[in-house]
DNA sequence: CGTATTTGACCTGCGC
DNA sequence: GCGCAGGTCAAATACG
């Protein structure tokens, strides 16, 4: 159940009128800019200029729009995300697997076998277990704030690595019951102080997926945020951000394809954990900085650029001369 | 040589 | 108290 295919992801960013400005208008512009250098009678040079000043400015304007209708899109493309995960009935799973384990067992059910998925989801089997678990939530919550992430990398990627510009160090390494494929543990070394801690495992369902999950808060800021290089869009490589994300500026429409949960079963989603995720300083500025890379790919969105620059620069001198 | 990773041993909590 | 499973430690190893 591909539900996120329930959103529009497609970003229509309104690329296409900057198609106006393509190689072509470039080479107008360029061309224009060569021959005012040339001789040519005052009136024709400045009406020449005037012209391309309006234009400029149009293209200008055509650009404002067009980051308006962009940032629209993107606020639109978050609150459907968000509004869709709530809408996506889960438990919320903080219990350990053994609790689960015992639930199900005292259900009907013959020959339990709990995933990574439904982990918790039977807390509601009994009074009991729902205080048990409630009260297991309030000391976990307590302790450190737990979020689940999912990300998809390549099927042939055996490394365990989720890059998502803080810096890990691994400590250990443990093979669970449930998943044949090993969890890996790791502690945020970027501050030495830091109490989080993050679970890497594969999913069981799909070991193309890696499940992620997060404990505690940083009490430092995302060192990738700090490093003003282009080495910071080391965390954006495409299959190893904190959640799946698809681009495809270079020809046609620029979308995004998030998945950031676990779609194949409808009760294992866990909302509250994904919503802290979308809403996270951490996910905010991954979704900035995907946009600024997409658009930055995008030759026609360049070209727009430089053509507005330009424009301001011609702009300013003849704001300056009269 | 310093740092990061690996991996077996150990610790802890829970159910029986 | 014992066994199981998850989590952590720390010595060994790999790597730049």
């Amino acid at each position: 159940m591909e539900y996120f295919s329930l959103l529009d992801t497609s970003l229509d960013l309104n690329i296409n009128p900057t198609r106006l400005i393509d190689e072509t208008q470039n080479k107008e512009v360029q061309s224009n800019f060569i021959e005012l250098g040339r001789k040519q009678p005052v009136k024709e040079e400045t009406r020449a200029l005037v012209e391309e000043l309006n234009r400029v400015n149009a293209e200008n304007k055509k650009l404002t729009e067009m980051l308006t209708v962009l940032c629209e899109n993107y606020t639109a493309l978050r609150s459907q995300l968000v509004e869709s995960m709530s809408k996506n009935p889960v438990a919320e799973q903080v219990s350990r697997k053994r609790k689960a384990e015992s639930t199900a067992t005292a259900a009907p059910t013959p020959t339990p076998t709990p995933t990574p998925h439904n982990i918790g989801n039977n807390s509601e089997s009994s009074s009991t277990d729902e205080e048990y678990s409630c009260k297991k939530q309030r000391e976990e919550h307590g302790k450190a704030k737990i979020s689940r992430i999912y990300v998809k990398t390549e099927a042939s990627d055996t490394s365990l690595l989720v890059k998502d510009g803080y810096q890990w160090r691994k400590y250990g390494q443990k093979v669970t019951r449930d998943n044949p494929c090993p969890r890996a543990y790791f502690k945020c070394s970027f501050a030495p102080t830091c109490p989080v801690k993050k679970k890497v495992q594969r999913s069981v369902e799909d070991q193309s997926v890696l499940v992620a999950t997060y404990e505690g808060e940083h009490n430092h800021p995302n060192p990738s945020t700090l490093e003003a290089t282009p080495t910071s869009n080391r965390c954006m490589t495409l299959n190893s951000v904190p959640c799946t994300a698809s681009l495809s500026s270079s020809s046609g429409p620029t979308t995004i394809t998030l998945d950031l949960t676990k779609p194949s079963n409808p009760t294992t989603n866990d909302t509250k954990t994904a919503t802290q995720t979308v809403n996270s300083p951490a996910f905010q500025q991954f979704l900035a900085e995907q946009m600024a890379s997409s658009l930055t790919k995008d030759p026609s969105f360049k070209a727009a650029l430089a053509a507005a620059i330009s424009g301001r620069i011609v702009q300013h001198n003849q704001t300056e001369k009269w």
